[in-house]
DNA sequence: GTAAACCTTGAAGTTTACTCTAAGTCAATG
DNA sequence: CATTGACTTAGAGTAAACTTCAAGGTTTAC
């Protein structure tokens, strides 16, 4: 069991984001001790990781919820998750398709931008 | 000369969007005609086209706006904003080389669950 | 010359993902 | 057993990038 600090200390998340995550059904249903306070399991920690790889890539919050509710649905779910993987890989891949051509429009620019600099100061060094 | 829905059909933004980079200072100045309607030149397009590039790599429309204040100074600004775009260049860089180890942990996980999968289904296959 | 389509403005509203606040409860230490 | 510091809650606030609204002015086509 691990309280809520430990647990940001292993996920990079805040003590903040995880009572908002646990809010938004993200991840709800965390033990509490006899005080109230939040005990996270083992499972918690392995599902917190699915939810980081996700949010990482771009997931909505709101889908990474229905996501973790089907998991949460154990075994009989397996088969629509891949499938939501799968698509959610595929997705990411299309995006970094597309950022790596608007990547190669800014590497163009910096080019032009080097030209159009060196021009500029060649046509300026006699003026200093 | 173009009117503000002539720009959109280019760009791909909303009059709306338009209308809103205006506000912000992104490209300030657009002529109007006689009517007060938008009247976009040739430059103005260009400057667009800017914007898009550094929108579509992720720059902030704040640093947008700071970038395109430095191009209406002129050509004394051109080494500055040749700095900013290499910096930014570095940047996307960067994001995408994390957004690659991202994906190959989806990667991975689209694998695991497919295994997961087949397991499962062979052990329920003789329930049907 | 009037109706329809299009443009104008400032301001308020929306969405996402937090982030902070206040007022209080709990646990550990001297 | 009191203090310190971490934890609790509901709810308000924030930032970015739009998006919508209402009320009105302009163009164009018949």
């Amino acid at each position: 069991m691990y309280s809520i600090h430990e647990v940001c200390e292993r996920t990079g998340l805040t003590a903040h984001t995880l009572r908002y995550y646990e809010k938004e059904k993200l991840l709800p249903n965390v033990n509490r001790s006899a005080g109230g306070f939040r005990q996270y399991s083992d499972e918690d920690l392995e599902a917190l990781g699915m939810i980081c790889c996700l949010k990482n890539t771009g997931m909505s919050l709101q889908n990474i919820s229905r996501f973790m509710a089907l998991t949460r649905e154990g075994d009989q779910t397996l088969r629509e998750r891949c499938e939501l993987l799968k698509k959610h890989r595929d997705t990411v891949l299309v995006r970094m398709e597309e950022m790596q051509k608007h990547l190669e429009k800014v590497t163009w620019k910096v080019n032009y931008f080097t030209e159009r600099l060196a021009e500029y100061e060649r046509n300026n060094s006699d003026t200093r």
